[in-house]
DNA sequence: CTGAAAGCGCTTACAG
DNA sequence: CTGAAAGCGCTTACAG
């Protein structure tokens, strides 16, 4: 902390009058000194800059919102905190804010009735100057009314028809995983998907994975049969349903795809409890290269969340400041797969029977 | 999204005065009947209340917190975000203060230089209505800048000297880690812990349970040479980094305390990739009940994150309501043993010898 | 129950 | 380069 000025007597309890009093000068003045805006001498500002530091003066950022209109304030909107992707995105997102001066206002809407109330309430206008929205599962409704904000968006994790957007491709990512499990000599490949508890809450990201795999498929002339995709809830222990559910049937699968790596935890962990072996019984790829990935030494197709939040707040930013000479842009993150040890060939001969 | 009216004109584009010239009544009035402070005849009110549906009028936060002192929002400071622990308490948190149609910002300080840069800066000041301090690493200065912003304060995960705060007993549940190997056979009992990069920047729940370590140890007579108590960054990796400094010392412990299951989730993956059994060759226990924690089989002293947020919330709301008649208090969560995979008695006989 | 007026604490044309 | 003044959009005593 500072010096030894205004000890005791609260930081930011003194107003703009105290500052020009102290100083000297109008409030105007200081108001143009500390900004940085509008032309002060080189003698003045600091005079101003004195008398601030010696009240701690820090500007009312609701009066100084309301005057120039510009609240220095993003807002957030996140379906779930507690995936490692919305962290990550999060992350990247505060620590690019922080760094520009600007505060993050995080709106953590987890089912369709948060989201509904969080429309109905509408607390973003007039108090960001700027919105991200991460994979939110929006309506036609919800997106012409974040549009009616009038202020700059930006999508991070899916594409949202007319805006800026960062990131990766879900379908060629799908492909990269699926491929890999082929190109092993498998065919017989379930896939694992999450499913939102609320109809209307599901990813645009989930959709296209599941495409992609099943495009992958065709491409190789394995047409899966639909009992081959099995979903569970977001989260770890959907991926363990899920695997239950596929351990449960007919014929195991030799090989699994999980639309992102928590599902392929849960999957693992289902294996393991039934006594499967991992991968000479089944094979598990997932997709994100979560943390823990490396760990459970996982076959994934990796993306980088943070990146995809820092860059889309950066996009945000130079919209923000004017200094956006570059049309909106979707901008598109590679993925890479990275084989680690839950991938190998399938058994030759005989299918696995679950022993379950 | 509403009905059929202000298609495209824009949510939140219209004042206090349109709503008032629509509905025939003063801006006063408005400002009562929404708010549902002072008397308004009921026809009034729903008169007015019909003409600002009609409108979409949502009141200008930054106005309304100047007149009226109010900001209905309030700040969380979080040193990390994707760690377990952080993720799950901010869920909480959020999910309280969107019920309560309060805006919550987010200010996520990962290092001593973010956290300095915050202080000197101070966003919070006339911003926030109260602040949620995440186990923020925080100097006196610190934490006297923050009272003299003179606001209701709540510290989660560690005690700040009189402020209220919800925690569990680092030490006891340390004491319960430890007090179950040693209840296994176990002697031979190693401390993983996790260190900040920077110095100042360390967690006072590290603090508590390495001492709750060492005293378990030493209530039972096992006092450890300082040897096994080894340090890595925070998160899996440094686990992994604290768990190979173990395995390459001149004699392998039988157990490994992890401070947090993240920590104890690295050291698992160095001993399996150093090709010991767990629980056979070492035990391994943590602290948290990460939701991975039952994947990996992990024996670990479950703690409830999201609850300490969600109590953390409404103590503050509380607080802000006024209708606090409760001094502020001290909540301590409880801690549970939960007993898996991980842990079992020490092999009788020789010390295993570490393959590295 | 309702309105006119002052005020919250800034910023920014507008003059000079 | 600097200041006086208006205005941002609300809320809340104060009258009536």
């Amino acid at each position: 902390m500072d010096s030894d000025v205004d000890r005791g007597s609260g930081t930011g309890r003194s107003r703009i009058a105290d500052v020009a009093a102290l100083a000297g000068v109008s409030p105007a003045t200081v108001s143009r000194s500390l900004s940085g805006q509008g032309n002060v001498s080189a003698q003045t500002r600091e005079r101003v800059r004195d008398a601030a530091r010696r009240l701690s003066y820090v500007p009312s950022p609701l009066a100084s919102g309301l005057a120039s209109g510009r609240t220095r304030t993003i807002g957030v909107v996140v379906p779930f905190l507690t995936r490692w992707y919305f962290g990550s995105v999060v992350s990247g997102v505060t620590r690019v804010m922080e760094a520009a001066g600007y505060d993050v206002l995080l709106y953590h809407l987890g089912s369709a009735a948060d989201r509904d109330r969080f429309f109905a309430r509408m607390p973003l206008a007039r108090r960001v100057d700027g919105v991200l929205s991460l994979c939110m599962p929006l309506t036609e409704d919800h997106t012409l009314a974040l549009r009616a904000l009038d202020i700059p968006l930006v999508s991070v994790g899916s594409r949202m028809a007319g805006l800026p957007s960062v990131c990766i491709d879900d379908v060629a990512a799908a492909h990269a995983a699926v491929n890999h499990l082929i190109n092993l000599g498998h065919e017989n490949i379930a896939f694992v998907g999450g499913i939102p508890d609320d109809p209307g809450f599901g990813f645009v990201s989930s959709e296209l994975r599941l495409r992609g795999y099943r495009s992958a498929m065709g491409a190789a002339g394995l047409a899966p049969p639909s009992a081959l995709e099995v979903f569970g809830r977001y989260g770890i222990d959907g991926g363990a349903t899920a695997m239950a559910r596929l351990l449960s049937g007919a014929r195991l699968p030799t090989a699994v795809f999980a639309e992102y790596d928590e599902l392929a935890f849960g999957a693992l962990w289902s294996l393991r409890r039934a006594g499967l072996a991992i991968p000479q019984d089944v094979s598990v790829v997932g997709l994100d290269d979560h943390e823990m990935a490396e760990v459970l030494d996982l076959t994934t197709v990796g993306q980088d969340a943070a990146s995809q939040g820092s860059l889309a707040a950066t996009m945000l930013l130079e919209t923000l400041d004017g200094r956006s000479d570059t049309p909106p842009t979707d901008i598109v993150l590679p993925t890479e797969l990275r084989v680690r040890g839950t991938t190998a060939p399938p058994r030759r001969g005989v299918g696995v029977v679950p022993s379950t």
